[in-house]
DNA sequence: GATGAATGAGAGTTCATTCAT
DNA sequence: CATGAATGAACTCTCATTCAT
């Protein structure tokens, strides 16, 4: 095995890791939990089954990686035009518009979160490399409060009023029950900023 | 047979599809689809197994049944005081504290509906019956639309940024991630107004 | 309960056995043992589940009750013209005939038939009483030989090469897969006749 | 892995699949399809019964490839001695014998056909391979007709009045309830083409 | 006599995981 | 590293039969 072949493999290594994921965000978003056993998700992703134990613990340790993974990708999007270097309520806009576009433009991705966070597997969901990626945008709120601008509640009460509420209206325009242009979409973002607005 | 035996059957038979349908919401509740097989929801339920598909079709059509069961429930306690009676906004804030103590006070109920609508069943979800028996709240927030108290938003997002919040909130307190004092809920539930206020 | 009532008490009990008798023949005879559960004859028959054990003391007494009913019947059929009183060959032309036609025209009959004396059921088959009613049959043939008119092979085997091949082409006339003319038809009672004949 | 121990593998899968075969055969003709529940092939066949479902994708395709398996062997059994070849009517004596000493031979094989000839399955029955594989019977009694030999009757007729009355009497001789001399043997052969002869 | 709710063993089938190759 | 045959426990669902009413 040469420098060439170990590159190769790497990539290979990767790209096969990559292939599992993304097989597994397929079956479940599609299915559900009951519709992604590892035989489908082996045959989706063109590897064998016994394979995945080597890039995975096993099938949790799938699901719960799959949940990260996606985890960094929306928060990736969420800082598309730096909103944290903005002024309020600037910032919160560009956040709040990024989210939702996010989750609009990821059907699968979404479905998948939704369902992982209302089953039972979320024990893990207290992913501590998770909440330190996820710390920058407690501080923006932290900051925005004691500047004033916004109401003196919980972090996870100005979360559930603002960005939450992209994800939910999100979920219902992936299953077609809803729609809104893009004047009604900027009407729900300041409606959400209102929501929190001293 | 006389009248109290046939008064009697008729309980009992009621108790023991009730008992099926408590078993289920405890199992799903406490450890999802998964962990809720209909051998331990007849254990749990003190009957056998082949009895639950004499009231219920097949393990679906039971989850099914679960489901408008509680959300009949909770349309009940959201009508606590009267609420459609009552003028605007007084209306919507005994609407919102009485669907958060709702879900406060029931919350296996509300991981289960979370859980439900979060997953590929809601195939059903657009049950005739229930969206019927709902009516009401959406004219309720129609006639505030029309006398100027709300946004000119659709429904589910009014939905979306008011109720939703409730039990996203609800969820956290139940997790013991969030507590709020009775102070603080009243905030909220002004924030959630505030959102979809003209 | 007076004279009338046990008068008619007896005809709805004679009704109901033939009620469940005739349930159990089209539920087999369309979709096999498997697709004849005790529940769907009870439905079918219009009569509740338990009560068919009043009358028969399970399944498998149920189901070779059916066989010897049929069988009886189809005897009745084989005898219309009194072929027994007939001259050598007419006798036997006209017991092929109406054995042939039986079949065809009780498809269900027919398909039931063949299922039961092809399961491991009939270890009832050799059923004394029907045994006994087809023993001029046998006799029949005896006489049929005696006078030289018949090969002397044993009985079953002249059954084999005429009434069973009756049943065999009736079969695959019900299933549509041939079609025999009138002029066929005696064409092939004619070669039995020649199969048989000395 | 060398040679010897691809091999090895490739007799162990077939092996297994036939073992599967045999398992099924032995229990469905001994005790009916009832009696041969997976687990029971299972235990017979010494595999697990999940791996059936490796093998076979439910139990009617197991079935239906049994009842295949079995009908190519009776070919083979029928076409001892190339009677295909042989003048008329010596080709049909041989194939009649032929197929005789196979059912006679093959007790479990003779009463599995039965069973599943008779049974609602043979949607199947239709089976095209299978049907290609029988054409040159159908051509060989087409010749004979068409030479002046065979009475001028459909193939199923011809059918019935020979092959299927070997198949009739094995059925008994295997029972135990007819036993037939070489010379009886014989007769019987004859009687079957004095049928069908013009 | 008549009902049908109730039982519980057992049916076919699936699936996470392992391990010989 | 990679395969996929193999396991066997667990799943949903069915059904002959019983028995309180």
């Amino acid at each position: 095995m040469n420098v060439h072949s170990i590159k190769c493999d790497a990539v290979t290594e990767v790209e096969k890791r990559t292939a599992i994921l993304n097989a597994t965000l397929d079956l479940i978003s599609e299915h559900g939990f009951h519709g992604a056993p590892i035989s489908k998700i082996a045959k989706q992703s063109g590897v064998s089954a016994g394979i995945i134990y080597h890039y995975f613990a096993d099938k949790d340790d799938l699901i719960q990686a799959l949940y990260v993974h996606i985890k960094e990708h929306l928060l990736e999007a969420m800082m598309i035009g730096n909103p944290q270097d903005a002024p309020w309520p600037d910032s919160f806009i560009t956040l709040w518009l990024n989210s939702y576009h996010y989750y609009v433009r990821h059907p699968q991705q979404t479905r998948f979160i939704e369902q992982y966070e209302n089953s039972p597997y979320p024990q893990f969901e207290e992913n501590e490399d998770l909440l330190a990626k996820y710390a920058w945008l407690v501080q923006l709120i932290d900051e925005a409060q004691a500047k004033g601008y916004v109401k003196d509640l919980p972090f996870p009460v100005i979360h559930e009023l603002t960005m939450h509420v992209a994800a939910g209206l999100a979920k219902q325009q992936i299953k077609g029950s809803l729609f809104l242009t893009e004047d009604e979409l900027l009407a729900v973002a300041e409606a959400c900023l209102a929501a929190i607005a001293r």
